[in-house]
DNA sequence: AGACCTAAGTTGGATTTTCCAATCTAGATG
DNA sequence: CATCTAGATTGGAAAATCCAACTTAGGTCT
């Protein structure tokens, strides 16, 4: 992302994370791949992202391993790539999840929540909270839409 | 931040979320007012921000709610503004928290964790994990200089 | 008074990033 | 060999960011 070049900037985990997600597009992308897209036309459709900017950020993404590259073929199609959330990518619901809670508590719609974090199992309500290191506890989320979501999920 | 105008997509708690604090800069102007930063000199000085940005993202801070203005007068010096979280903006540690998780998991340095979460009362370290909603939990948590940290916290 | 100091904020112009529409690529099909 | 299509590239316009210099507005000093 360019922010704080200097050595020790760089040590800081926000700075670090912002350099590979926080540019404009990276985090909806990775949101839309959660959602199940994988293909350039789909990204590029749904966001609305000019697909000069698609290329660069799908390029930055599977450099920082956060999207993996494959190849499928369509019947009757040449080969094309697709783009597949990697462990790394996934775990990036965290951070998508926080700002999920944070914007339904902060900056809510008349509309309620798009989104609701469920239990993936149980599709049980859960929320993000601090829990002691090393205790016992889930880091698997479901993201389902809520009574504010005209999105096809 | 301009991104996906369609009515629907501000629907999306992301896009929400993304629109207040998805600038450059804006999310390093949160972290270093949970550091305890003010004023609009530690500001500029400890980030590199250029000033002209950092007054338009202030500004943009302020109208979400997420800053206060208020005024401070150092001793023999005349009337100046300095910049406060609010309770919302206290809020978006849970961003910055989910973000220094994954990195510490995903992207770490050889330095160790510049930061690390903890109890605010026991010191004790804490991770971010999804708990089942209303369960008693914590939305608390300090954020404690670890051993790759150089910044003066 | 008036010269000087300082944190906050503004301004003009260069640079970089993003946007947009048009174009290209390369294998598949008719 | 003309046509189709998803993925990507290109050139030029628009917007955002950067940078250094300057301004503001009250305070101190003499």
């Amino acid at each position: 992302m360019g922010v704080a070049v200097d050595i020790d900037a760089r040590r800081c985990q926000i700075v670090r994370t912002l350099d590979i997600v926080g540019e404009k597009w990276s985090l909806l992308i990775v949101r839309n791949a959660v959602r199940g897209q994988t293909r350039f036309s789909e990204f590029r459709d749904s966001l609305g992202v000019p697909s000069d900017i698609l290329t660069a950020r799908l390029g930055t993404l599977v450099a920082a391993g956060i999207l993996e590259k494959r190849s499928y073929r369509e019947p009757g199609s040449r080969e094309r790539s697709s783009y597949h959330l990697t462990e790394s990518g996934l775990a990036l619901k965290l951070v998508l999840a926080a700002m999920v809670q944070w914007s339904d508590e902060f900056n809510p719609t008349v509309y309620g929540p798009a989104s609701i974090l469920a239990d993936p199992e149980t599709h049980e309500k859960v929320e993000l909270a601090f829990v002691p290191m090393g205790d016992p506890h889930s880091d698997e989320v479901a993201i389902l839409p809520g009574p504010g979501s005209l999105a096809t999920w």
